[in-house]
DNA sequence: TTGAAAGCGCTAACAA
DNA sequence: TTGTTAGCGCTTTCAA
């Protein structure tokens, strides 16, 4: 019973049971009007066979898969493997499956999930945009359910769920400012022109700066190619040895904090006595890092049932095209260590 | 052009070309023999109607979907993530998908992953195995490709890729006694009668043990409920608030290590002077701790192609039943700064 | 309560 | 180079 080898099809069992096709499907997907008799008569023959429905011709058949998938740029960051988990919980009182898919941050990739899931693998996508931009927006017709996840595509024909990125960005860096910071680096991906997480922050960011009567300093604005642990390290390196005179530093998110926190220590700069680091996604790593790591939690379980939420509905009801939705989850500031607050806010 | 409104198939695009559906298969699958004439009519056509392959039948048609399942038992676990990562490196040159699924470590829900591949959903599955055990191994009749991962099932009639528990875990402990420990914790989850990660890597803690002439104190052996940061934090606590004497720890894996470090700093125990503390699966995050953690890489990218190609021999060759194969694969000891080891091994 | 007919949309094999 | 035939294995519809 394998590939290769001949698998038992449902004509198969219906013979050997001496039933139709029709029974035997009634009695897999527990129809009521089957006699016990024949019931017994049918799952017999179906252990004796070895038998396995085949999804293939059932997705077929019915037109839905019972899957959707989720596109993340990468899964072994602690973000997405939170978010990833998040969204399969959210999911499955749905009686969804979700099967995740790794883009590598690269917009081509990126299309070929969304081509996939229109060309009926998923009955609908759950896309964490990055290497895509608002120049693409034209791909995401509603032809197919599709929620956008992140900040890269605007005003889109499409439901977009995304984190309160300038507001919390702002809270964030007044937080500092509250502990007494004055001279705060921002650390950051490429800030380009477009809308991207990395811009979004920092204009939060210079918000709370101007609110409080801070210079805007250019040179405080640090750029990592990726938003790796190894490029927030090096990115401390580089601050120290230019000898930048800095008290803070906002990361964009928590893996270039724990790089960042890392390479401050390289260079013997004690957190949070000379400098305080603050990040953005509240990973659950943050809360066990010596210091601990004050962060953003912006709630990735109400964004992941939003996320679905608005998925489901265009999957269960796709003749009512609903407008699209713009969801902004909430957030709190946690204060830890790293900015002079408490060691643990967990027990 | 949505499910629930009209979606064109072959045969419109093949009316609307005045070709035959083949020949609109042919283009779609670039195969050689289609005049440029009619390549350019089909192309045409299908770009009006805005065709979409239906991938469900085609998978139906062909008998394969070109996906592999990997089913893990916790995604954000920094550990599976950069497993998860490595696989599907190891599988896109084989031109195979990988989709992600999440087992919560239930022996029921590895069972479904394993149902699901079996009834063709996947061509073939690599299955992280925690909550089935060894009285499982009838599921794993080699009916379909099925690679396990992890330790759980040994022997079986199956292909297996695990770790050199034993070896490594033995020069894990003998590293720490280089170092100068001499009375070591030994921090895992529940140490049952079964084959599991702990028993095996305590037995290699043993044995460094026995062959350093050093006692076996059981009151050393400290268990965790689950394999996570917040449950190593505790472990650490009760540790230094049971007054034991200990010099050094062995945790069964980085995350749990990561929750050891933050509890001995709550605790105000330095690491390595007072207490040396090494783990096991060198995931991403523990090369930028503070101080960095030493422990075990295992080749997460060997074992990775080595399940990769396991499977995939099944999978292109289903009647050559090769016999099953087990794979463990290398290991280094990584010495970093929390057994007295240099600050950093990557630039 | 059970079954017969039909077809979901695609491609392998063969024919023209 | 293109087209015809057949059928992958299932479930919807309707009849018995």
């Amino acid at each position: 019973m394998e590939p290769g080898v001949y698998m038992a099809t449902m004509q198969d069992v219906a013979r050997a049971a001496g039933v139709s096709a029709m029974t035997v499907s009634n009695v897999i997907n527990g129809h009521p009007k089957v006699s016990a008799a024949t019931r017994e008569k049918v799952l017999a023959a179906m252990a004796r066979l070895d038998y396995r429905v085949n999804l293939s011709a059932r997705n077929l058949r019915k037109g839905r898969t019972g899957t959707i998938g989720l596109a993340v740029p990468e899964i072994d960051r602690p973000y997405y493997g939170r978010l990833a988990a998040a969204i399969i919980a959210a999911a499955a009182p749905h009686g969804l499956r979700v099967a995740i898919e790794q883009t590598s941050a690269l917009r081509e990739t990126e299309l070929e999930a969304l081509a996939l899931s229109r060309n009926r693998l998923y009955d609908g996508l759950i896309l964490s945009t990055v290497g895509m931009g608002p120049q693409d927006a034209e791909w995401l017709v509603m032809d197919h359910p599709v929620v956008i996840l992140g900040e890269r595509i605007f005003g889109g024909p499409v439901d977009h769920v995304a984190m309160p990125n300038v507001e919390a960005s702002r809270a964030a860096t007044r937080h500092l400012i509250e502990r007494g910071c004055r001279r705060i680096a921002f650390v950051s991906g490429a800030v380009g022109e477009e809308v991207d997480v990395s811009s979004l922050r920092h204009a939060g960011y210079q918000e709370a700066l101007l609110e409080a009567g801070l210079p805007l300093d250019p040179g405080l604005r640090r750029r990592v190619a990726a938003l790796s642990m190894a490029d927030g390290a090096r990115c401390a390196h580089e601050l120290v040895e230019s000898g930048l005179d800095v008290d803070g530093v906002f990361c964009v998110t928590d893996t270039v904090a724990m790089g960042v926190l890392r390479g401050l220590a390289d260079a013997g700069v004690r957190v949070p006595d000379q400098v305080k680091v603050i990040g953005f996604d509240n990973v659950t790593e943050s809360g066990f890092l010596v210091p601990s790591l004050s962060t953003v939690d912006p709630d990735h379980d109400a964004m992941a049932a939003r996320a679905v939420g608005l998925l489901v509905r265009r999957i269960e009801q796709p003749a009512s095209r609903p407008e699209p939705e713009e969801f902004v989850g909430p957030y709190t500031v946690v204060a830890r260590e790293s900015t002079g607050g408490p060691a643990r806010d967990r027990d």
